[in-house]
DNA sequence: CAGTATCCCAAGCGATACTG
DNA sequence: CAGTATCGCTTGGGATACTG
């Protein structure tokens, strides 16, 4: 069986989702988005991030697909933007959640966290756990494995340097 | 009930996990440290990294304690070093889970997902989900609210744009 | 093999000015 | 208000050379 090391590295869910999210601010556009944060200027005042940057973010996710840009107009007003989740933002919110959840048992000071994430029908908190499709209980320290799937690509070593 | 943006954006638990793992390179030296890739040549010849980010990253890496650094000598082999997760960096895999199961879903191509992972135990793939703290399931669209936490912090807008 | 140090470049970012 | 355009800088990163 072949090492980890011997599969390419880009052809990795991972390294892909990271292409495309995995810079300084992406993320939190989409948390601030998550959150309710529709128009261009309450998101460039909110983050802090310069307005050239920020309407580049969103002109990437609206081509990927994950931020919805519409119009709209309320009475008596002209028409304004506001950008929204779409379907496949939506599914980005357990990343968001991973993070916030390390975040809060890492990195937090002794005041607790700084926000909370509830379920809105009961109240109760959300965490972001792993699950077996099984339905075992995966505890503190599951003991996983990673295989190869049928996307997989094995590293092309022609090169001196094995790339 | 105050605005998601009234809150200080940075006092937030995945801006700060952000400003810790949430550059370009140090989310997959974790991905291969995870799956290990233990020794500094094997991560820069994998990642294609350059040997000083590299070892930047992993420098930051064991300061912050999420990977350890530790010396082990074969029989009649000189001393070497490798790296592993440490507790807290092995609490970041439903993160990087969060990120395959996404790119899974929406960047793989026709032939599948590049890799797999599942439960040494039984066999069966590992999917991360969120879970209600009252048992609740969750289904494809939940209701989150969010919430200050004990450590929020409100924006102090003092300054003429309200940063 | 396992790094650290140096050099240089380019992307990314911030500030600001401008347009609908 | 909601962006786009321009400019200049800073920093992250790549290549390479060097040391234990």
């Amino acid at each position: 069986m072949r090492p980890y090391s011997a599969y390419d590295s880009d052809t990795c869910s991972i390294a892909r989702t990271l292409a495309l999210i995995g810079d300084r601010w992406t993320l939190l556009v989409l948390r601030d988005v998550a959150n309710g944060v529709r128009r261009f200027d309450e998101l460039a005042s909110h983050l802090g991030i310069a307005r050239n940057v920020l309407s580049s973010r969103l002109a990437r996710l609206a081509q990927a697909g994950l931020v919805e840009r519409t119009a709209y107009r309320e009475p008596g007003e002209r028409e304004r933007h506001e950008y929204r989740l779409s379907g496949p933002g939506r599914e980005l919110i357990p990343i968001l959640l991973a993070f916030m959840d390390w975040g809060d048992r890492n990195l937090a000071g002794p005041e607790g966290p700084p926000a909370v994430i509830r379920h809105a029908g009961c109240g109760a908190r959300i965490r972001v756990a792993l699950t077996c499709e099984e339905g075992h209980e995966l505890g503190e320290r599951p003991r996983l494995r990673m295989e190869p799937g049928p996307g997989s690509k094995v590293r092309s070593s022609g090169l001196p340097n094995g790339r």
